[in-house]
RNA sequence: GCGCCUCUAGCUCAAUUGGCAGAGCAAUAGACUCUUAAUCUACAGGUUCCGGGUUCAAGUCCCGGGGGGCGUACCA
């Protein structure tokens, strides 16, 4: 069969909308509409003089019904595969069995599928051919595309959730000359005309502060990030990040933010505030707990630290939890490690933990009442980290300490550590208002959202070896 | 990085103690005017991930390598 392809093709109906408006017409009726629609044919089913077919669209799927003596050039229209694309016009109608369908009165070719489908019952099962062949498992994973619409939904939302209450979406630059922003290691790039070395951003938190300098009072931006370190159900190196400053806030009035947001979304996604997650549910209704990582880590364990206890005891303690101590960890270290070795993995619905150390929190004040600690807080869900804020640090006197420290650990071996951004410093010296700053994992969000467990699920083309050729 | 599991036709899966590599779907050729994972007939489809080894004989056992999954470690 040889057929022209046309250069264009204009469909007025999709599949979800032709069972919304004609789903309930009586069996076996005509309903004297004409549409036009286009998909691919996933399913075939010729009898002789007469064949039925199923074509999907991005909505949904309807039956084709071609008579031989209405359809025209119906010996080719037969033989059309599993795969191909195809338009075609006709009456809206329902079989005398009960199935609506469209009627095939003209169509055309749009594409043929020169490599077969996968089986039509059972799809791909394997992971590595639907992640490598995307366009394949959006069309036999039905769930795969509700997931990437759900995504689409869920950035969509949240982009007009905050621009309502006053926030401007910036972009920053993907280009750093300096990694900075969190504690990762950098991809590294290289500039041929500047003849410089460049990072690949691992956070656009020191620019979008800038901003605040600037005068955006309230600035955000949903961007990737890009971080060199391992991949596993949790870790892409490439990642979607939310992040959003807003003067004259601190972390309680982020917290609230989160709290609400979250919750906006699980409604409009999902319909409730008790989300199904594997076999369990997690209630994101507001408000949330909030519990200091100091109170989480007795509560769990039972053991009470705290950072001016003598080093060498949180050090046995953290030995006991089979934490693996380095002589450079002070006590603040140590506390985040006994966290993230004991508690963070059981805590299960939101909670705020609240109050880091200061020791691992360079970019965020002091707490207004705590020695040593921060005003700082990740939103854990399911053992998880959602999200990570805090009252951002204005001082640049104290900033510039930070980073001396951060560079020190950097001179010390610690290839995750900051160096110091003296343009940021320099913006802090013209003055920082009070700011409450936020970083949320999209990937991990819709994840939540998404009720799945893996990251490569929300991520079209996630990172994967280059394939053996 | 480490441990366990896995890899057979385009897709989904079989193959007993080591004994002729098979089936369904898809594709190809045909039959069939209410099917819907249509059905029926016929035909075709293979570097069993790669490379070694043991054996009369290897998809199967052993060694090495590769891809993938899970767990763990790492990871703001």
């Amino acid at each position: 069969m040889s057929r022209t392809i046309p250069y264009r093709f204009e469909p007025n109906a999709t599949a979800a909308a032709l069972h919304a408006e004609h789903g309930e017409i009586e069996d076996g009726t005509e309903t004297g509409v004409q549409v036009t629609i286009a998909g691919r044919l996933m399913l075939r089913r010729v009898q002789g003089k007469l064949a039925f077919g199923t074509l999907q669209d991005s909505t949904a799927r309807i039956q084709l019904f071609a008579p031989g003596k209405v359809t025209p050039d119906f010996a080719d229209f037969c033989d059309l595969n599993i795969g191909d694309w195809i338009g075609v016009t006709g009456e809206v109608m329902k079989t005398r069995k009960g199935e609506l369908s469209v009627k095939v009165e003209g169509w055309s070719l749009l594409a043929a599928a020169a490599r077969p489908f996968p089986d039509k019952f059972h799809g791909i099962t394997d992971q590595d051919t639907r992640y490598r062949q995307r366009y394949v498992d959006l069309w036999v994973t039905p769930e795969s595309r509700e997931v990437f619409v759900l995504r689409s939904k869920a950035i969509s939302l949240t982009r007009r959730w905050l621009e309502d209450r006053g926030f401007l979406e910036v972009e920053t630059p993907m280009f750093h000359p300096i990694p900075g922003g969190a504690l990762a290691r950098p991809f590294t790039t290289h500039h041929n005309a500047l003849d410089q070395e460049l990072f690949l951003r691992i956070a656009p938190e020191l620019y979008l502060k800038r901003l605040t300098a600037g005068g955006f009072e309230r600035v955000f931006e949903i961007g990737r990030v890009f971080r060199n370190e391992g991949m596993s159900t949790r870790h892409n190196p490439e990642f979607t990040m939310l992040e959003l400053y807003q003067a004259y806030a601190d972390y309680a009035d982020i917290m609230v933010l989160v709290e609400e947001l979250v919750e906006h979304l699980a409604l409009e996604l999902v319909g409730t505030t008790e989300l199904p997650y594997g076999d369990k549910t997690i209630n994101v209704a507001a408000p949330w707990r909030r519990a200091s990582m100091i109170e989480l880590i007795e509560e769990t364990t039972g053991q009470v630290v705290r950072l001016d206890m003598p080093i060498d005891d949180l050090r046995a303690i953290a030995r006991e939890f089979h934490v693996e101590v380095k002589d450079s960890y002070g006590p603040g270290k140590l506390i985040l490690e006994i966290y993230e070795k004991t508690t963070e993995s059981v805590l299960w619905d939101p909670v705020f933990v609240t109050d880091y150390p200061k020791e691992v929190s360079p970019l965020s004040r002091d707490h207004r009442e705590l020695e040593g600690f921060t005003e700082r807080f990740e939103g854990i869900i399911a053992g998880r980290e959602l999200c990570n804020a805090f009252s951002e640090l204005i001082d640049p006197v104290e900033q510039r300490a930070r980073f001396e420290d951060q560079a020190q650990q950097k001179a010390d071996g610690d290839d995750e550590a900051m160096v110091v951004d003296e343009d940021y410093l320099r913006a802090m010296e013209y003055g920082l208002p009070p700011t409450g700053g936020l970083g949320i994992g999209i990937d991990r969000l819709v994840m939540l959202l998404a009720n799945v467990h893996t990251i490569r699920d929300v991520v079209l083309f996630p990172t994967l070896r280059p394939e053996a050729t």
